[in-house]
DNA sequence: GCCACTGTTTCTACATAATAGATAAAATGC
DNA sequence: GCATTTTATCTATTATGTAGAAACAGTGGC
C-alpha cells in the first residue's frame, strides 16, 4: 500500500461527518456533528487543522460560499469528499471489518 | 470524556489483534495478524512502540513466557487486553457505529 | 456611524501517535 | 564456536491530534 494512505482516527471521523452532511459540511457544522454522534467535544481548531490536512492530501476539496442573511452570517467554507477520499473511507472500513470479523460486540470484559 | 481515552488508529488495530490472538499475542505474531488482515506491512518497531504505549495507558498487560524448544525460540512476551482496554474497544466501536449509521458501504465514489 | 454581538474561519504552538530502521538478545544445530 | 532463527529493544523522525486565542464579516440597535 502506498504511504500516506491510512486515515488517522480523527481524520476518519471528520471525513465521515462531511459525507453525512452532504452540501452543508462546513467547519462549525462538522464539529457539531461529531460532538452529537460521539459525545466528544473537540475544539474548532482541531477540526480546521484536520480539514486543512485532508485538503492537502486531496481527500476533500473546499469552496467558499455566499454569506447567509443571518446575524453573524459570515461566508461558509463548505467541504466535499473527493473520489480518493471515498476510497480511503472504503479501504479503512474494509480493514476494520477484517480485523473485527467473528468478534461479537460489545466485547466481554474478560477475554479468552 | 476523559482525556487520553481515544484510541489512535494503529492502537486500535493492535488491540484488536491481541483480542483475536488470545493467549498467543506476542509482538511478531501481532505484526503478522495485522499484515494478514489489512494488507499493511508494518514494521516490528511500529508494533512494539505501540504495544508499549498501550501498556503505559494500562489498556494491555504483558508477561514474559518461557522459551520454546525451537530453533530461535527466544522467550516471548505475551500481551493481554485489560478491562479498560476492552472498554476502549467497545467505546470506539460505538462511536464509529453512530458516525456510519445509515451509510451504505461501499460508499459510491460520487457522494450526494 | 459606532458598538455590541454572533457565527464563522484562521493562526500558532504544543502534545501524542505512527513509522522506520538498526541493534541486541536468546535460543538451536552443526 | 559460529551461523542461523526468532524475537525483543532502542533511537530518531515525521505525521496526527488538540487547544486556545485572534481575526473576520456580517447584523441590529441606537
Amino acid at each position: 500500500m502506498a504511504k500516506g494512505d491510512t486515515l488517522g482516527e480523527f481524520e476518519h471521523l471528520v471525513l465521515l461527518a462531511i459525507v453525512r452532511l452532504r452540501d452543508d459540511a462546513y467547519g462549525m457544522r462538522v464539529r457539531r456533528e461529531i460532538a452529537a454522534r460521539t459525545g466528544r467535544d473537540v475544539t474548532i481548531g482541531a477540526v480546521y487543522t484536520t480539514l486543512e490536512r485532508l485538503a492537502a492530501k486531496e481527500l476533500v476539496t473546499s469552496e467558499l460560499g455566499d454569506a447567509t442573511p443571518e446575524r453573524g452570517g459570515r461566508a461558509k467554507r463548505t467541504f466535499r469528499v473527493t473520489g480518493a477520499g471515498v476510497q480511503a473511507l472504503n479501504r479503512t472500513r474494509g480493514e476494520m471489518a477484517r480485523m473485527t470479523q467473528g468478534l461479537a460486540y460489545p466485547l466481554p470484559e474478560v477475554i479468552g
